[in-house]
DNA sequence: TTGTACGCGTTATCAT
DNA sequence: ATGATAACGCGTACAA
């Protein structure tokens, strides 16, 4: 069995408290210091958790909840994880691979667990679930959704500005026929840039053709099929914006199977500034999520409100992005002043 | 505060031991059975998971200790946290960032939150910070390296097959003169896949050329400038093998800005086949590593480990991946049988 | 089948 | 400053 504090009271005669004081920073005499220091190095002690757990009833561990592990989570996680160890708690990382079934059962065996606190990363988690463990009194803190009815903290990027900066360089250079890829219905991050394009459009007095708006669901098929829809469509459109990276490099793909020149024939922008966007030629101006930071933020208002700071309840963060214009949009003749 | 098990005690007037008993799937009075759901259902009483790993010394959490979020590990991390949830595990995810500092923190802390086993990605992590887990007989597989002296599991991918597939590829399509973008030094994969390129160089009794071997660290720019380099070289390469999937990216930016034609003017060919692959143009023949499968085979030897199972210890896994021919490889009229 | 009592490793309280 | 002891929530002998 592994050596307890006990182990080390007998080692030096001491207490059991005493030895516990030490450990936790109180003051001992500097002789039976020396003797604990001494015992602890010897006989290889290290506090159990568990025990210090079940006493004060904290873990130091937070649960993380995302939909899958993708090119998107895993910088997500890397600024979560990153502030969280900074602060000395540890990260309980699950997927629930859009299975109402999986998440349900992740957050019930979290809170057995004992977590001190959960980010949730949206999408399709449905609300019922949160609210359990918003009664336990343990703070949740939600990334790029909104449940309005529930009483917790938000982060996310802003999406709107987000998609609105990207479709409006592509107005901005003469384009008035735009495509759209959009993510799955019901997706917070998926309406908010479908959102941005449209008040692009009623910003710049512009109509709205629907048949520009291709459902994706953020898979690289989707993104595939997606831009093969637009490129079959009768008047297709001059340029196209896709909302997020996964699409984005089926959408990529697809073009080159249909040797559709950028930015020549069409001109393209898309969501989620990756490698990617400079590996291709031409390079792809793109739109960048602030992914990191965003995981970062999430972690430390969890990290306030686990330590009981509500003065600020509830908090929706906003971060902003960045818009990078590079080579794959073309400045072209406006037909807006020609058409109709 | 949270109800425990003593309330439900109370609210059944029953005693404590016959609510654990049925909580642990005993049997119980019919009656009492209903009583007691009942209960258990009105105060939404959830078994303490830190009280029980108290008593049992197990809390069904796992440390796994990755360098990187990164496009690799996020594959290996669904793979690990699937197979481990299917079994009732749930994961602990620390990176360390290359910093031995902060993979010995990690791996102290996990020791301290009495994690029932540890699963190790490969790379820098030094020896001496494992030792102290395995003396406490907490199983530990390390994936993608070896450290003979520690008499633990791995779970690696054949990365000589890996890279001698490729490099084979290049030769059987005449090339002779073959650059490789390599790993850091010291890495285990690294030295593993240049193993299989100096093989096929023997194997056919070709002489190696080592200007022709540019040492990378498996980052985007070390991609991107060590294709440069081959580029610049007086007798540059016909063909080159880049040795992992981040520096591909980069060299294939470094490729589109020098403007060199794939495949006439150069071949290519890679080490892990991503997405990457079929979105650029053309598309890259690969070798695909079995990442995920890699995280589950990693995962499912650590539970055994758990369960007690040492019949065949230690063991070392070696799964095999898949090379996939595409359109980045010219064949060519070989110099070997001209040149010199 | 049900209940009693103890122990798991720690921390906190209260004397000393 | 140090020591004895209760309590945290649960499981498990053992007794009833």
């Amino acid at each position: 069995m592994a050596v307890t504090i006990k182990d080390v009271a007998k080692e030096t005669n001491l207490a059991i408290s005493t030895i516990s004081k030490y450990m936790n920073g109180g003051n001992v005499r500097p002789q039976n210091r020396k003797v604990i220091e001494e015992a602890v190095r010897r006989l290889g002690y290290h506090p159990n958790d568990i025990a210090r757990g079940l006493r004060s009833t904290k873990t130091r561990n937070v649960g993380i909840l995302i939909s899958d592990f993708d090119r998107y989570s895993v910088e997500v996680l890397s600024g979560v994880e990153k502030e969280l160890r900074a602060k000395g708690y540890f990260a309980i990382i699950c997927s629930h691979r859009d299975s109402s079934e999986k998440a349900k059962n992740a957050l019930k065996f979290l809170m057995a667990k004992r977590i001190d606190g959960i980010i949730v990363d949206g999408k399709l988690t449905s609300e019922e679930y949160i609210r359990p463990v918003l009664d336990q009194r343990i703070p949740v803190v939600g990334m790029e959704t909104v449940k309005d009815k529930l009483r917790m903290d938000y982060v996310m990027t802003d999406s709107v500005a987000g998609s609105y900066q990207a479709v409006e360089d592509l107005v901005k250079n003469g384009h008035t026929r735009i495509g759209i890829i959009t993510g799955p219905k019901g997706y917070f991050t998926a309406e908010e840039r479908i959102r941005g394009y449209r008040r692009v459009y009623e910003d710049y007095q512009i109509e709205v053709d629907e048949r520009y708006i291709i459902g994706g669901d953020y898979s690289f098929q989707s993104g595939y099929d997606g831009m093969i829809k637009l490129w079959e469509l009768e008047n297709r459109p001059t340029a196209v914006f896709i909302s997020n990276y996964t699409m984005c490099v089926g959408a990529v793909s697809a073009i080159h199977h249909l040797k559709i020149q950028i930015p020549e024939e069409l001109s393209l922008t898309t969501f989620d500034d990756m490698e990617f966007s400079v590996a291709v030629k031409p390079h792809l101006s793109s739109f960048r999520q602030p992914q990191q930071d965003m995981g970062a933020k999430a972690a430390e208002l969890l990290i306030r409100r686990m330590n009981g700071e509500y003065d600020d309840f509830p908090k929706r963060i906003r971060l902003k992005g960045t818009y990078i214009p590079r080579d794959s949009v073309k400045r072209i003749a406006s037909d807006y002043q020609l058409g109709e």
